[in-house]
DNA sequence: ACCTTAGCGGAGGTATGGTTCCGTTTGTCA
DNA sequence: TGACAAACGGAACCATACCTCCGCTAAGGT
């Protein structure tokens, strides 16, 4: 692979990053083209298609949540907190990455989603082993299960992305985490 | 206006519900009108645009919630538990009606939204007597607040929103009312 | 320095879907 | 029943946005 054409894959991802930001998943591919300083014939030489762009993003969020849940199983202390503390740093990471919000958040893009089984999977065997020993401890909720995690953070996802409740999703974060607590 | 206006007015709403209900918000105003058995042409003269038939829909939804909460004000037993029957009943409602769910999730239509905005305000007013009263009477967490409630029917509503996630949304409610209650 | 070819740019094709327009139909009232 | 206007239908219009195509540029090896 040449020099510029691997420089401009990295200009073209962090444009996306930046364009899906700011206007969701009806960001145009011109936009990030223009945003990336390249034209949106480059785009598509390293993305088949806006899924696939898309997908690349959703993707590499995944990886950096897989990153801090194995964190979270090498902290010391109870596993149940360092799960829950681990969700919120990944909601923080998320905030400005409404591609990810959206991939979260209803009406899901079925091939953005597909293109993320791998990575998806690993996080979930992951949450799962944390849940189960937050359990045992009596920290987490005796009921609770990956799904849970999936929707409740699938529900944040859906306030960061409404503009009229700016801020409100730390709120949200919160109440939710209260809910996976064991009583 | 004439009696067939009428009808095919009515026929629009109940054909708009549906559709929107299986397509999301993304359904096509020609498989509106479709449904309805008329032009689309029919369905402009009644709405002026597509915004305008949405809004429709969820400001009839709202108007359905206001009428819940002041069942929930009346009936006797503890104030804060009435309140959150009521949310539950409202999601039950919502559950076929995905125009209601991308109204409530992330993204929303500005124009949808200003036209829901006097219901909607009814409906924060109750909410919020309801609340004072639960958390008096020591049912509600005493931090909560109407926007705790919107924030939250929004994730609900996000979860309904997902195929993939079909059925889940009950038990994302669950947790959202256990969040609520005082501990 | 030169040649090969991977890579680039961006105008334009194409599909989708909201909205308009106007000739035709049909309810309603005298 | 006849006339008038209100309402209808749906083909056509147009804006939007994804994606393709192809002539050009310049990277990198010899």
């Amino acid at each position: 692979m040449r020099a510029d054409a691997r420089r401009n894959r990295e200009r073209i991802v962090e444009a996306a990053r930046k364009v899906f930001g700011e206007a969701g998943n009806d960001a145009q591919m011109d936009d990030v083209a223009a945003a990336a300083g390249v034209g949106v014939g480059t785009v598509y030489r390293h993305f088949p298609n806006k899924d696939a762009l898309i997908g690349e993003l959703v993707n590499q969020k995944f990886i950096a949540i897989g990153k801090l849940l194995d964190e979270a199983a090498q902290a010391d202390g109870d596993k149940g907190e360092a799960l829950l503390r681990s969700l919120a740093k990944g909601a923080e990471q998320m905030e400005a990455d409404m591609a990810t919000q959206h991939a979260l958040s209803g009406m899901p893009r079925p091939a953005v989603w597909e293109m993320c089984a791998m990575t998806v999977a690993g996080v979930n065997e992951r949450s799962a082993k944390l849940i189960e020993s937050g359990i045992a401890s009596g920290s987490l909720r005796p009921d609770m299960t990956v799904a849970d995690i999936r929707m409740l953070m699938g529900g944040v996802a859906s306030t960061m992305a409404d503009p009229s409740l700016s801020g409100g999703w730390r709120r949200h974060l919160e109440l939710m985490l209260d809910a996976l607590r064991a009583r």
